[in-house]
DNA sequence: CCTCACTATATCGCGCCGATACATCTCGAC
DNA sequence: GTCGAGATGTATCGGCGCGATATAGTGAGG
């Protein structure tokens, strides 16, 4: 997941570490951010892969506005390889388990537009079937129980069974606005 | 997070790895079974750390409808100790950062009824906190970008934006009746 | 009889996290 | 002016939890 993530951000443009943190944060409005300790070894997974290359010429293109000292190196710009190109696609392309869990979807989703329409309806489609099974099981655990349950597990199961309903209703409208658009060819 | 489950659990009857599991994946809803690949380790650290033990008696008291064959042992049955119960205690307070996450938040609500009242407000406004800062975040992203964001990422940041809210106001009703009912000390 | 599903335990590799360490640079307070 | 706080920047380590996988006994149905 992170490994799709750090592609899809360096996509864009080529980037350090640390900015590549900061940017990663704000993806998918997670808020939380992701781990250095997580991070630098997955730069040097996909480098190993040859999936991302050490720029060694934007390291000395500073903000230009900085001559004094600072040339002196000490961050690794990282810039993705065609190889790398050909991952993210593929990662993009690759709807499995993980992909209908809350992180995984919302990471996705962050490049949905980059996403093939047909890859983007069984994105939908099986985070749909996520949520609904989760719903059911809330459905049950509250029909189940009656009252006799404790006041705080019935008060967790019932918002959780309300956020479950809202996202379905959401997904729903997602998926309607997908099917009524553009045919599942070339899109944007 | 297991290991407090677990201990959670384990409090209220001794009970062998697999019914664990059955029990541990209905707890919160999260409805994601928590994997043998945890809870198998879990298991023997609490025991070599001497919060539980395994009880032999209990194994060959089976169902009692299996007389046949079915006495030969294949299930390891574990029972907490006193050690293990003041573990379990302790860990119920022990409210970190951990606790604030969804995952961590859904385990200790479900031992709630067991949680010191002093505690219960030290998570129940922690949680709040952590929640509040993920809507301003979203808030924040929303009103930056304006409409040049992509159509998926502004949808997700919404439904976010609205789960925020809603558990906000779900957490102030629930510390609002923490507040109004029995004083801080001894309750149920 | 054989297969399928369930019960039951266990291990391995790996992704990710939190803690920690260690440098350098910037800027405001004193 | 200088000194410390806080941001920038990279990196490693231990540990938890997961998914995949192995193994094997049991019960029911074809």
């Amino acid at each position: 997941m992170l490994e799709l993530a750090v592609l899809g951000v360096l996509h864009d443009s080529p980037m350090h570490g640390y900015e590549l943190r900061k940017r990663l944060t704000g993806l998918l409005g997670t808020f939380r951010a992701c781990s250095f300790g997580s991070l630098y070894p997955t730069l040097r997974r996909l480098q190993r892969s040859g999936f991302i290359v050490e720029d060694e010429a934007a390291v000395t293109e500073l903000p230009a506005g900085r001559p004094t000292s600072w040339s002196r190196r000490s961050r690794r710009v990282y810039r993705l390889t065609a190889d790398g190109k050909e991952r993210f696609a593929a990662l993009l392309s690759d709807a499995g388990p993980q992909t209908w869990e809350d992180h995984g979807f919302g990471v996705h989703l962050a490049f949905f537009s980059r996403t093939p329409a047909e890859v983007r309806m069984r994105i939908l489609e099986g985070r749909r079937r996520r949520v609904e099974e989760r719903r059911e099981g809330l459905r049950a655990a509250l029909a189940r129980t009656g009252d006799q349950i404790d006041r705080y597990t019935l008060e967790l199961h019932r918002m959780g069974l309300e956020t479950s309903e809202r996202e379905v209703r959401w997904l729903n409208e997602l998926i309607a606005h997908e099917q009524a658009n553009p045919p599942p060819s070339q899109d944007d």
